[in-house]
DNA sequence: ACTCATCTATAGACAGTACCTATGGATTCC
DNA sequence: GGAATCCATAGGTACTGTCTATAGATGAGT
């Protein structure tokens, strides 16, 4: 059985006639002839009478056509979502970011990208570091920026490491200072955001790893509020540089350097679905960071379609 | 799209690779591969990833999927309904009778054809002749013997005249006398039966022809009923000769000669519905019944597939 | 890190197919 | 009875779908 058959079947059988059905499906009517001959070989039964002038179903003609019809027309509709679906994808990015990447780094990105890529859409979501992989994972999003995490299925390229600086109001001893040790800073209110983090957990690490109890303050839920409240004098935090830059450069918080030389970094990511193919769109933003970043991104040496 | 690609790609969705994909389909691997190259081109995506080992789904060949499988599904459903038809159908023959035929003309015929066909098996449906030809018109039967009736869309060849004698009780004054005139007749108390057949509007009219208005006793629904009143005196009738031979030869019933002359008939016909061509078991009942009526039945020399 | 196994993709050859045109045979219409 | 129309067959041919051989890539094992 080939589809073929099944068109000049259907087209026959409404149309009463092999030469009009042949005309319909634009062939000559000795081919349309063979086609149905060749069906009726195969289903061992006669599906038309062969009239004078023209043809008319038999029994098993009319019993097989709805299936014929039903079949053809859910082969159109899977065409049609694979249609629908190309249009939604076709010139369209989805982006996954853990959330300070999401604010601070990934708009300096998008305003490459978007140069370079005009008529590409973006569509981010973001979310925690763990969130995000498996947004890559379940091919919610084509990539992911986040921190490092590692699963076969995932192909992770660091970009970079995202530097993490104590931060406190510009006439804090601190700041009057310009350095504090782990000590004194056990000593402060700490304010932290985001408890279940990775953020929160490498602050968390780095001050147990120097001997000291932070003196969590409170905890927040985002990098802004926590911004507002040190700007408030309610305490000191450790935030991401990025996410600071314009608050430092107009003196409303400062950078405060440990004493003991301590740097604290969350490396970064980008994170794509092992495939051996990639769509144009993900190997362009692949691009942008490779030349932003200045690292190899390991799928960029694959073809696509 | 070819069924042979679609086949391809359900295959290699199921089972992750195109090598156990081919195995299964039992074709080499590279076909496998060049069918859903094929498939991919046309729809203008790619259905599936290429890992290093195997292959997995992309969104549009999971969104393509269930159409593949349920269009597979439909034609299997279909080619599974003409199965079955053709097990009901092949080896039997459907024949549509006119109740006196089925009776007492039919089994003669059958007895010789199933001589010759042993195989197949004969259903019979009754009815009177006007539903014989509907039988024959819907294909409800393949093959009609009645009353002459004609459509266009049915192919009518005569067969026989059946014979309509009037018929009396051994020891009435008719049968002593061997014979009885039309104006004898109409003095007798007439027993007829199923007032909606040809047969009952066949003796009215010759009756009326005959310039006598028939003293219908009563009507009865059978001509085995009308027979056995006629037996015990009630009356007299006209009856088909096919179907009193036996009583007659028993000496039951006796056959009366009409003074006049008049001969009743009733001319029987085979139907088949026009087509070009019939099956072998139709064919094989016509070459019975010319054989038997050593008549020319036309479709005979039509050939079937 | 290297080698081997396994999988998919490509290239070239070729038998088979699906289409064409021409025309035969049958039926229908005028 | 002849013309028109329709389906079926025959012969020719360009194209297709499959094969084998092998290239290229990835993953597993050592």
């Amino acid at each position: 059985m080939e589809l073929a058959q099944i068109q000049a079947f259907i087209a026959a059988a409404q149309r009463g006639s092999f030469v009009r059905a042949a005309q319909a499906l634009i062939i000559t009517q000795p081919s349309l002839s063979a086609r149905i001959h060749a069906l009726e070989t195969e289903l061992n039964t006669m599906l038309f009478h062969r009239l004078g002038r023209g043809v008319r179903l038999t029994e098993a003609g009319k019993a097989f056509l709805p299936y014929a019809q039903r079949a053809l027309e859910t082969l159109e509709q899977g065409r049609d979502t694979l249609n629908a679906l190309e249009k939604v994808s076709s010139g369209t990015l989805q982006v996954g970011s853990a959330r300070a990447i999401g604010a601070y780094v990934l708009p300096d990105i998008l305003a490459r990208f978007r140069e370079q890529h005009p008529g590409i859409d973006v569509n981010i979501r973001t979310g925690r570091s763990t969130e995000v992989l498996q947004m890559v994972m379940d091919e919610e999003v084509q990539v992911g920026l986040a921190r490092s995490l590692k699963h076969p299925d995932v192909l992770s390229t660091w970009l970079y490491d995202e530097e993490i600086s104590l931060v406190s109001h510009p006439e804090h001893p601190f700041a009057l200072k310009g350095e504090a040790s782990i000590y004194d800073i056990a000593k402060e209110p700490l304010i932290l955001y985001d408890r279940d983090s990775s953020y929160f957990q490498l602050i968390d690490r780095v001050c147990r790893e120097a001997g000291v109890i932070p003196n969590v303050g409170m905890v927040l839920d985002s990098i802004e509020a926590t911004k507002r409240m040190i700007e408030r004098g309610f305490g000191i935090s450790f935030l991401p540089v990025h996410g600071i830059t314009r608050e430092v450069e107009s003196g409303t918080l400062a950078l405060i350097r440990i004493t003991e030389g301590h740097q604290v970094t969350l490396p970064t990511s980008v994170m794509v679905r092992r495939a051996r193919i990639y769509s144009p769109a993900v190997l362009a933003f692949l691009r942008v960071l490779k030349s932003m970043y200045e690292v190899d991104v390991p799928p960029l040496e694959a073809t696509s379609v």
